[in-house]
DNA sequence: TTGTATGCGTTATCAT
DNA sequence: ATGATAACGCATACAA
């Protein structure tokens, strides 16, 4: 059912009815209310739907934006959705997500975003493969990206959130603490750039990384077993650089069964920030931004989607350490 | 740029521009290589990408099916969103996930679904507000709807798990056990089917529900301070149902640090027979599919999008009790 | 105030 | 083997 079905119900033409949903920019008020009225009930009558594809081939506008991520998700992520639907309802736009579980499917999953289907979005850590970012640049509306390391182009925009450098700095508190063993813990494939922001404050305080106490394993099984051998060993740290939250809330629960004190007997950090860190108990010394707040982010991007011509701007969300009880 | 840029710049008209990129319905073989090649060579200096809204009008197709969750998700989502994706992939379909954060946005958030820019969706639990279900339904394509209580209807298809019905059979398992005093412990913001079938054993033990047993709290760390206190008191239930498998994990953890004897002083079962349940220290007996392997409930969403004719089916996905060691 | 007509970019049909 | 052309459904400039 069409626009043209609704016209022949409502004895009016194709235009008047659009004119009647959807105002038009050259008229302040809309039909009389009797035209309006007749059109209504026939919209109401068949069912009509506007069509989509048909509407967005015409606007050049989709008013859709899409979050590209990729699982497991965290709190951190479930806050940039919210923000996101919330931020983008005030100004008309819907909200998607987009899984990208495995790189040899994920220039599949992005075609959404890469064929120019949503009018912007915004590609969080590690969601679309190196191999892949230029391809989808090229075809995409605005564009967000989360990423440290790539570096800026005029086509879009790059947040950074200074992993290596912050993870380093919460480190280096560690040996500025009198802390003599740092080990380091994370649930991870292999080792990224909060492991070389670890490796970096080691290095500077004219350490080796001592292999045995560096810990990273994308099983969060296999890794808590290895840390309850680490800490029960005779070579045990006095703290852990952990590579998340949650892998600091598991050493934190395995250092309590054990019954070490904290933070006397071994500091814990964790990364992210996120609710649990402060619920915790004891709460959690955490890197990451003090509040998970992305309007700025927001702001941007919904600004390119208004002037796709804007020059690359690199945004920034400051990670940085937050004290609390476990350090 | 456009078909027709490419096909002025390769000096041939669109038809055949389209024929190079898509094939014909009506030949079998491509055009002739020298052609092919010249087409293919102003594809790539142009970077022409397909207009997905112009296509999608012209073919009524997609190729795109969504999810629509209510967050926060937990491993049973991520575990559908991979196997859809998966599944999806060998058709030719892309995914997208839809967030419903709040009942308010939910119009807007499901307009990508209720006006039929996907060619099939899947609601998840809660995903869709009673009062808007009708209307996202009749706008939408092919539709799987996760929903233990709505009436089966011609235009799409339900997936029961019948929760209530598994959760009165593991409390009853509790029961016949010899546990006395079985309390109820789940972060929700409101009692629901889970609660209900909890309940709906107690009864036909012939007992009363003690509201003090009752813990029932959308925020975590309100609800474990609150079973801390169940549990330390002089009325300490013999077995806790709860409400989910993280929720168990909890009272798990609680339990040890009270240093309670599982099984045999407590008994916990948790609901979603997620990953987690089979890892834990002890493992955890929950109410949940066995495996979860959504195949069924996937082939029949793409045999609608294939025919939106057929009529509609429930399916199921039997939850029933795993029993490990927590019981 | 309402209607007519055009084009958005593709694909499918029919003609060459 | 390739091309011309007519839809797909909608929004808008322009005409009435």
């Amino acid at each position: 059912v069409t626009l043209r079905d609704v016209a022949r119900r409502a004895g009016v033409s194709i235009a008047t009815v659009s004119y009647v949903l959807n105002g038009r920019k050259d008229r302040l008020r809309g039909p009389g209310p009797e035209v309006t009225e007749r059109v209504k009930r026939a919209v109401d009558d068949l069912g009509y739907r506007v069509n989509t594809s048909a509407r967005t081939l015409r606007r050049l506008r989709s008013e859709l934006v899409a979050i590209a991520y990729r699982p497991p998700v965290g709190p951190w992520l479930e806050e940039l959705v919210k923000q996101t639907e919330d931020f983008g309802a005030r100004r008309g736009y819907s909200l998607i997500t987009v899984p990208v579980f495995r790189d040899d499917y994920a220039d599949r999953s992005l075609q959404v975003i890469s064929r120019g289907y949503v009018d912007g979005a915004i590609l969080t850590f590690g969601s679309v493969p190196e191999a892949e970012l230029d391809e989808v640049a090229r075809g995409a509306g605005a564009l967000m990206i989360l990423d440290d390391e790539r570096p800026t182009a005029p086509g879009y925009d790059i947040v950074r959130v200074g992993e290596r450098r912050a993870l380093a700095e919460a480190t280096r508190f560690l040996f500025e603490q009198g802390r003599r063993r740092v080990a380091y813990y994370a649930y991870d494939d292999k080792p990224g750039l909060r492991y070389a922001g670890y490796a970096d404050a080691v290095a500077e305080a004219g350490r080796d990384v001592d292999p045995s106490s560096v810990i990273v394993d994308g099983d969060p099984a296999r890794a808590t077993a290895a840390l309850a051998e680490l800490l029960a060993g005779d070579r045990r740290p006095d703290a852990i650089m952990c590579g998340s939250d949650r892998s600091a809330l598991a050493a934190l629960h395995l250092a309590r069964e054990l019954g070490l004190r904290i933070p006397a007997e071994l500091a814990i950090i964790g990364v992210g920030n996120t609710g649990v860190a402060e619920l915790s108990d004891p709460p959690l010394t955490s890197v990451g931004i003090p509040k998970l707040d992305f309007s700025p982010i927001l702001r941007r991007l919904f600004e390119r989607i208004d002037d796709p011509g804007l020059a690359g701007e690199e945004l920034t969300l400051d990670w940085r350490l937050n004290l609390r009880l476990t350090t």
